[in-house]
DNA sequence: CCAAAAGTGTTGACTGTACACCCATGT
DNA sequence: ACATGGGTGTACAGTCAACACTTTTGG
């Protein structure tokens, strides 16, 4: 070890922050929870944390996720690094960015005497937020929406049980368009991702729809369709 | 500002560390340069360093590249962010990954006095190398194999006039397979992106190859293709 | 004139897209 | 009985994949 101290010298604060996005009344909303502390005191910001001493980068996400919204068994994927956190008032700060998805039933609140006040928001009417989280998001919707047509991500989205309604409109909210019922069952059949059950979901004074499951939970890798 | 130092306070060491793929003799090969110090003295490595104070994350990378393989204006994207380098003998260093493409003309070895051992090795055997370098290899070939296929970003690696074999041989050697050259071209033709010149390209006793350039040098996001 | 790579179209298979009506249920 | 979403098939168009011979040059 002839290393010398000295190459190792800088160090940087890094913070982790990430993009919980979930479907509720039919529409497309991310997890955010306001600030109370300086800087952007008041603004939602993204859940998010510093990164802490012989933590993995993955780790602090989940721990911030358990903490802030009881969440559990999310899927969570890393996105991009930022450094336009430079803008950080209190300097330079690396922010390793991630996003997650998972039903709303997962998202419980914890409601203790801090502050923080977390939420859910539509991304159609986004406030102003902390730092450059809205860039952040962005970057996230983006790569969600790419992942949704060549994967099996929309998997997290989705309770065990769910109607082809249901899965299609999950695609429907977040590509922002409609697609057509018969076509969007063949392809996705086709897949083998789904099969059916023999339970049916009764909603009110219609036929009751026929529910489906995931026939694996590994996110798989598909060819890209639509 | 009531923002207390201690949230502020754990600080970690970070490295930049870029895959060069560049194309020399019909193969993909990377830049690697031998280390001169501990820990992994010897061994080869990617492009990397330390992230100075107040530098941003692009910035590193390019200062890296060009300081030790006199490279300029390549095609710079990041990758992920690793922390296995928690196997670091020194301790957590987190090393954001970057992967860049040039064409092989524009790598200048520097042989100053210092001990660096800089390379190009072929994809096909590489030699044991330092930290996880590997991995972060196999994800940016992954990537880099993935963007071939719906970008543009051939063009980062072939020089500004080339023929079509030499465009398709760079997709052949990349994707590893053999591809059809009529089919290639009907493709590649109708994309829009590359057109003919008035020029040819002389090489031995054969007729010589119209040469072609790309119309635009922004990185175009397409439709998937093969 | 020979070797070597350049250049050039057609066909069949497959995949994607557009489109409309009957069904089962609760009220 | 009716309103509501559930469920189902076909035909056309566009895209992809397979395939072989002629051309031009240098030696």
């Amino acid at each position: 070890m002839t290393q010398k101290k000295l190459d190792n010298y800088w160090q940087h604060s890094v913070t982790v922050d990430t993009v919980v996005f979930t479907i509720e009344e039919n529409e497309l909303k991310i997890l955010l929870i306001k600030r109370r502390n300086e800087p952007f005191r008041g603004l939602p910001a993204l859940a998010g944390g510093f990164l802490q001493p012989n933590e993995r980068l993955e780790d602090a996400a989940l721990r911030v996720l358990a903490d802030k919204a009881g969440l559990q068994n999310v899927y969570l994927e890393q996105l991009y690094t930022f450094d336009e956190m430079f803008r950080d008032p209190r300097g330079p700060v690396i922010s390793v960015g991630y996003f997650a998805l998972t039903p709303r039933n997962s998202i419980v609140f914890k409601n203790d005497k801090q502050i923080e006040e977390p939420g859910l928001y539509s991304l159609k009417h986004l406030p102003k937020l902390a730092f450059d989280h809205q860039s952040i998001i962005a970057y996230a919707l983006k790569r969600l929406r790419a992942k949704l047509e060549y994967t099996n991500i929309a998997y997290s989205l989705l309770p065990k049980q769910f109607t082809l309604s249901q899965l299609q409109k999950t695609y429907e909210i977040i590509l922002g368009l409609k697609l057509d019922k018969r076509n969007f069952l063949k392809k996705y059949l086709s897949l083998g991702l789904i099969e059916q059950t023999d339970k049916f979901f009764s909603a009110g004074r219609q036929r009751p729809a026929r529910l489906y499951h995931f026939t694996s939970k590994k996110i798989a890798e598909l060819k890209r369709w639509f």
